[in-house]
DNA sequence: TTTGCTGCAAATAGTTTGCAGAGAC
DNA sequence: GTCTCTGCAAACTATTTGCAGCAAA
């Protein structure tokens, strides 16, 4: 996927620019964060990258997660079960439906809030910042399965 | 508040239907959920009760917030950074606006979610369950101290 | 009297941090 | 060569659990 691969580059030159080194196992991360396959948790991307390098350690995922996220790059989605699932492909603010039962997350396309976050503004005097919208559900495969 | 006495005598009936004793400090923790002012934090919840009851443990809180919830008659907000805030009074899915310099949470009236719902069902072929919505900005006394 | 509840302390899980050596530039 | 980054292990924090005594019904 080429989009992916642009945000790779974003997010690298965004590291150089501001001065971090650029080291194999940083490299790896960010590569993985880029393309957010299926929204990934610290653990799947460090299981991914202990293929290629066996030493890895979780510290550095942790370490270059929380860099990438001051550098605005990533998207961090905690979970009320305390899960945390992250988003570098669309850094932004968007909808998320996660299956409770694979735990799968798919981005929908919906109409933005823009409209519901100015009436929120206007009724509560909060200068809004920020939001997040979570869709709880099954999906049609686990539907399908009829556990 | 007459609301929230409602809601305290519908969740200790709730409990004793169950077959759970009503002991002191669960009633405690019942009556500071049931109100729900400002949506509190296990801590804040602790807190309280710790004036009336110096020996009470926080287990107990955690225990009872569990036994609760497996009720239905508490919402349990988790936010992103861990931090969980609880509300009684409204136990099901609704919106929520955070200000993030003073931790206060206030509910919106918002007209609900249900199109949206049911549009991003007709999209994602989800079946969906539940949803979650947070605002996060900063309130109107907040913007004044302008830190 | 019976059974569940509480308080305490220890266990747990996810994340962060200190340090010494390795490696990017 | 300099200075950040990494791996390891220990530290931390929020929450959960085991156990013995206590108290609600």
């Amino acid at each position: 996927m080429i989009e992916s691969k642009k945000r790779f580059e974003i997010i690298i030159q965004k590291l150089r620019d501001e001065g971090h080194k650029i080291t194999p196992q940083r490299m790896a991360i960010v590569k993985i964060l880029s393309k957010s396959e299926n929204h990934p948790s610290v653990e799947d991307i460090y299981d991914q990258i202990k293929e290629d390098f066996p030493t890895m350690s979780l510290a550095t995922v942790y370490r270059n997660i929380v860099l990438i996220k001051s550098l605005g790059e990533v998207l961090e989605l905690g979970f009320p079960d305390g899960s945390n699932r992250y988003d570098g492909n669309k850094p932004y603010p968007h909808p998320h439906v996660v299956c409770i039962q694979c735990k799968k997350i798919v981005d929908p396309d919906l109409g933005s809030l823009d409209n519901m976050t100015e009436e929120v503004a206007k009724e509560t005097e909060f200068k809004i910042l920020n939001h997040r919208l979570d869709f709880f559900g099954i999906c049609k495969r686990c539907q399908a399965k009829k556990t």
